[in-house]
DNA sequence: ATGATTTTATAGATTATCTATATTCTATCA
DNA sequence: TGATAGAATATAGATAATCTATAAAATCAT
């Protein structure tokens, strides 16, 4: 019996996969909240799998940081606290730099026009969702040029994380759209071809947006 | 019937953390190579299990970097190749830079006595392997205090691929005990309350030691 | 009401079985 | 003889039924 009802069959990705592909989604738009106890057999009669691929999922989400496992209590989804976004924060600034600085040598005029496109479509978006994903695009097209492909999947399970954080804390209601000036900087920097002061905006800017979520967390935690 | 022969039964460890244990350990010591197939089912015979708990072992190295999976294929252990070497290398300097100045206000005289004592192991060490886990030692008791499970957790990975990189580059046959000169550096910069002296030269040793690593394993590669 | 005890739900694991694909072996033909 | 198409085999990925141990919930006795 084939299985895959809702899902597309698409015999190249394991059931695994797409099962972590969906939960992934799913508590980085925070529909799964922190804590909430994901159980196997119930992931795995929705799907319409077995365990042994939910148990998988499992295992890969939790190598993220999305899900914390407990022997013999099964998963939850990982909290938010301060101190995690402190951390995801500083990883991200440490690597991105990195990332930025290896992949200067081989940027292209087509990685800065993606670049480009990407902070327009910040800047037309209204929604905190749109604008997030636009964001990590921006940061997308500047390091992906580094071919380094376990940094790249350090900063995007990273990535994902910030994007969790921001999601949970600003709902779309209370979030207006912002300027976006720090990429604009980083941008001109990089067209100039001035390395070096794009990473240290790059890093700054990171730092800053990280500070801002953790100071409104610690509100929403004190209300 | 109870299938931990080999293995002590342990119940607060699953058998999937056993195996990838053991794995683990394989893979860094050199005892499987890279690029070797690992096939769940011998896997699963040698450790009296089933397929599952394999399959959610090899999940796990995977996500660490040691094991790649190709669809329908299975397994393999991940190359050994320059630009990964150079890849960790760099991961390495940055993140554990940052460890270090996290840490720095945390850190007790405890941990630098255990720093001392790492390094007195060290240069005790006539073999490649002892060095190796002193070394280790070293370094994490410099990063432990900062009290980030997630950078601390990168780190530790970073590291494990690091030491795989040495194990198989230096043959224990053609290595000669080290003086590490640099790791004293550290110490004594920490020790006077420096500590930007400190992750600088940190961050220098590690590139170093990355940099002579990549030679000799490109020099290896020309043989 | 509360603490101890039973019940229930479920995580973790096994075993047998199934399908699809990769690989290997073999036989055929140019 | 050598390349290649096709059959046979091995195995990855997955299912389903079942089992044990434990954590959580419900029940009962005091």
């Amino acid at each position: 019996m084939n299985a895959h009802v809702l899902q597309p069959p698409d015999p190249d990705r394991s059931v695994a996969e797409r099962i972590a592909e969906v939960l992934t989604r799913r508590i980085v738009l925070g529909e799964l909240p922190p804590g909430h106890k994901v159980g196997q057999d119930l992931v795995a009669a929705e799907f319409r799998a077995s365990h042994v691929p939910v148990r998988e999922a499992f295992r890969r989400l939790e190598a993220r940081g999305l899900l914390v496992s407990e022997p013999r209590r099964g998963v939850r989804v990982a909290p938010i606290a301060p101190e995690a976004v402190h951390e995801v924060t500083e990883m991200r600034a440490a690597l991105e730099v990195l990332a930025l600085r290896e992949a200067a040598e081989a940027l292209t005029d087509a990685d800065l026009q993606e670049a480009r496109q990407a902070l327009a479509a910040e800047e037309e978006s209204g929604e905190l969702i749109v604008w997030e994903e636009a964001n990590r695009r921006f940061h997308r097209a500047l390091v992906t040029p580094c071919r380094m492909p376990r940094l790249l999947q350090a900063i995007d399970d990273l990535h994902q994380a910030s994007a969790r954080y921001l999601l949970a804390t600003w709902k779309s209601l209370d979030w207006e759209p912002r300027s976006d000036a720090e990429h604009r900087a980083i941008l001109d920097a990089l067209t100039s071809g001035d390395v070096e002061a794009a990473a240290a905006v790059l890093r700054e800017h990171i730092l800053a947006a990280g500070r801002a979520l953790r100071q409104r967390l610690v509100a929403l935690g004190r209300i």
